[in-house]
DNA sequence: CACTCTAGCAACACATGAAGTTACATGAGA
DNA sequence: TCTCATGTAACTTCATGTGTTGCTAGAGTG
């Protein structure tokens, strides 16, 4: 499937599709190739790869919208609230991971069947 | 203590303060005077109120970073990624809000002179 | 009554970062 | 050699949070 293929299907556009596929590749989730009939191809088994590792591939974007405003400070009132907002951001950071880790690939295609599955009338792919 | 005396300790300016402040307000956390010797006061017990109430009272900013693109989508694959997503943020919501919950500003406070004591040298207050 | 000091608020300006876009280079078939 | 694809840098656009200005209203002071 080429870049230009994956952009349409998910409304963005060829260069942000290889620029996440990219991430994705240097991991060896799939493979790339130049020229006529190139494009992407899946290089791992479904049941093998987690959102936890797709997560990571994509270069662990930042998660949290709210954290400290600065790291170092004089304060220590900030000090002291830096701290405990670190603390349960890291805590809450391991679950989400844990969560995402739980989830592969091939539960999601599993879960994408039964969707199509129980849609009446045509089945008309994404796009 | 004045929105500006505040906003100097915080390095930002008076009227974020009074906006941050308002949030507060309104939750019976501190009270506002206007006019001659006006400003802020607390008004509530440190120990019953949580970084909880306070993120709350702030109106629920935005926790992640990341998230569905859209929530409707005519997509069944993005509606399977989605459905996953937002599985997992809301667990990891629910145990954000409650670490936050277990955090009293007592506590923070206790946590702040314990780094006053701890601290070597004049103990001159944040600013 | 005039003056000053304070919060309240709306409207605008700025900064940051993510997403989208353009342009060009590189490699692989036809 | 032409076309079709990725690779990549640089630039633009957009969304959002933060900061700023200007004005109103209320409360004490002289």
């Amino acid at each position: 499937m080429t870049s230009e293929a994956l952009a349409r299907a998910l409304n963005t556009n060829p260069v942000v599709v290889r620029r996440l596929m990219g991430g994705l590749r240097e991991h060896g989730y799939v493979h790339s190739e130049k020229g006529h009939g190139g494009g992407w191809t899946l290089s791992c088994q479904l049941d093998q790869v987690t959102l936890r590792d797709i997560y990571e591939a994509l270069d662990a974007p930042r998660l949290f919208a709210i954290g400290n405003r600065s790291e170092e400070t004089e304060c220590l009132v900030e000090e002291a609230v830096n701290h405990a907002m670190s603390s349960v951001l890291a805590d809450v950071k391991a679950q989400f991971l844990a969560c995402f880790g739980q989830i592969t690939l091939a539960a999601l295609h599993a879960d994408f069947h039964q969707r199509l599955a129980a849609r009446h009338g045509p089945t008309t792919l994404c796009k």
